[in-house]
DNA sequence: AGATTGACTGCAT
DNA sequence: CATGCAGCCAATC
């Protein structure tokens, strides 16, 4: 493994996230540090099915998926979400003043 | 090497 | 809250 130091750290950053919290995809890129949110992304789609990275926990800045909804991947998503104690609302949003991630060093 | 795109964000309208 | 524009950096063509 190696030379993939981008995905690396993000890989990192989201697997730290606690079950029932989702993260941002800016708050990723903030807390990694040296990242975009364009980044973050992109590693995401690079992330193999069965891997152990929460994927899934990563959201857009509205608390929204960002996969178009009825999708696969939205439908997949929110699933995995709602088994850990994520609530939606009817527009399919998180509230993240209550599930949103405070960081590494509040829950880690 | 240059142009295009992307699981984004923030500000302006 | 929706839409538009700019910034961001890596992967892809």
């Amino acid at each position: 493994m190696g030379a993939d130091g981008v995905h690396e750290g993000i890989r990192r950053i989201v697997r730290m996230i606690p079950a029932g919290k989702v993260a941002t995809y800016g708050q990723v890129a903030a807390i990694e540090g040296k990242c975009t949110p364009r980044m973050v992304g992109y590693a995401m789609a690079g992330i193999p099915a069965g891997s152990d990275v929460p994927w899934y926990r990563v959201i857009n800045s509205r608390g929204t998926i960002s996969f178009p909804a009825g999708s696969d991947g939205h439908e997949t998503q929110r699933a995995l979400l709602e088994s850990e104690g994520v609530e939606f609302d009817e527009r399919g949003k998180v509230d993240l003043s209550r599930f949103g991630w405070e960081g590494p060093g509040v829950e880690a």
